[in-house]
DNA sequence: CATCGGTAGTTGCATTGTCAACCAATGGGC
DNA sequence: GCCCATTGGTTGACAATGCAACTACCGATG
C-alpha cells in the first residue's frame, strides 16, 4: 500500500491541459530558487554589516540619485515596489533613523517628500560596498557577459509584458551607484 | 540651486573600489524588478482563483509529488525556502483548512510529518491550472526555447555559488505538476 | 467662487514571516 | 542503562507589509 500510494501520487497527471510542459519548467525553477536564495543572502550581508535591509537601501539609493536627493513619496513607492503604506512606514523607519527627512511638497500640499540626509548618504554610500560587492560576487562573477545580456534582454520581455508598457526601463533596483 | 544639487547628486561617485561597473547591472535590474512584479502578479492570480498563496500552493505542490504524499516538517521548509516556525505556521493554516493532517514520524518521536489530504490534493490540482497558466503566459511565452537554457544554465551556477554545493537539481519550486 | 470627483498620504487591522526561547526525544559515551 | 549535547518542532514576541477606510487637498465645472 505504502509505494502503491506514492506511486499513485506520481502518476495520476493533472490531465486537463497541461498547458505546461514539464520540461520546460528548468528555467522557471532556477529564477525562482536563485532569486529566494540570492535575496536572502543580500538581505543577511547587509543586514550584519549595516543594519540595513535590502529595501531600505534601495529607498535611500533611489532618493539619493533623485534630482534634489528627493522624491515624492508614490514615486519612490513605484521605484522600490512597495505599496503606498508600505514606503509610508519604510520612511518612517529611516526618518527616526535621521537618514532621511520629510517635508511638504511645495507645488502640491496634499504630497510629502522624503530627502535623503547627509547622514544617509553615508550610510547608504558605505552600504553599497557590501552591497554591490555581494551582486558582483554571487551574481555577475558568475555570470558571462553573453549571458548577462541574454538574462536583460528575456526578463526585460518578461517585465514588459507585466506592466502594459514601458516603464521597466527606469527604476535602478538595488542597482546603480553613484552618490 | 536645484539642477546643481541634482548634478552633484549624480556626480559625488561612490569612488572607493567601484567593484561593480553601472552598465554591468542591467541583467541584475531586470532579474530583481522581474522577479518582484511577476511573483506579484502570480500570487494575486492564484489567489483570486484558489485562495491559495504561491507559498502554499507551493507546500501542497511538494507534499503531492512526495513519497506517499507526505513529508518531514524540516524537509518540506527547505524545499519551500520556509524557516523552521515559518512552515510550522504555514502547515498549521493547512490542516486548519483540511488541506494537509499532522501525524506523528514512526521513526522519531520528536519529528512531525505534514502529509497532504485527498481535499488537498484536489485543491492543488485546480490551483495548477491557474498557476501553470500564469507561468507560461508571463514568462515561458515571452522567452525563446535558446534563453530559457541561458537562464537555466547561468542562474543555476549562481545558485550553485551560493549553497556550497549542489542542491540546486532538486527542489521544484512551485513547478512540476503530475499531481 | 462653491461644489464635487479624484488623488496623496497616513493609519487601523489582518496577515505572514523571522528569531529566540522552549520542550521533547534521540542516541553516543560511559 | 543513564547522561547530556544535539536535534526537531512549536510557541511568543515582534517586524514588515498589504488593503481598506479616512483625511486633506487639488482643480475642473457650473
Amino acid at each position: 500500500m505504502r509505494s502503491q500510494t506514492a506511486q499513485q501520487a506520481t502518476t495520476v497527471t493533472v490531465a486537463r491541459r497541461p498547458s505546461v510542459d514539464e520540461s520546460q519548467l528548468g528555467a522557471w525553477r532556477a529564477f525562482i530558487q536563485t532569486h529566494a536564495r540570492l535575496l536572502h543572502r543580500l538581505d543577511e550581508e547587509l543586514q550584519a554589516a549595516h543594519g540595513l535591509s535590502v529595501a531600505e537601501y534601495d529607498a535611500l539609493l533611489q532618493l539619493a540619485v533623485a534630482p534634489e536627493r528627493r522624491l515624492r513619496m508614490s514615486v519612490l513607492a513605484d521605484r522600490v515596489l512597495l505599496s503606498r503604506s508600505g514606503i509610508t512606514r519604510l520612511v518612517d523607519r529611516l526618518v527616526a533613523d535621521g537618514m532621511v527627512e520629510r517635508s511638504v511638497c511645495p507645488t502640491d500640499a496634499r504630497g510629502s517628500m522624503a530627502t535623503i540626509t547627509q547622514a544617509g548618504v553615508s550610510r547608504l554610500r558605505a552600504a553599497s560596498r557590501t552591497h554591490l560587492d555581494g551582486v558582483r560576487r554571487y551574481f555577475l562573477d558568475a555570470v558571462t557577459a553573453d549571458e548577462q545580456v541574454v538574462i536583460e534582454r528575456s526578463l526585460g520581455r518578461v517585465n514588459d509584458g507585466l506592466t502594459g508598457s514601458a516603464i521597466g526601463a527606469d527604476s535602478s533596483c538595488s542597482g546603480a551607484l553613484e552618490v
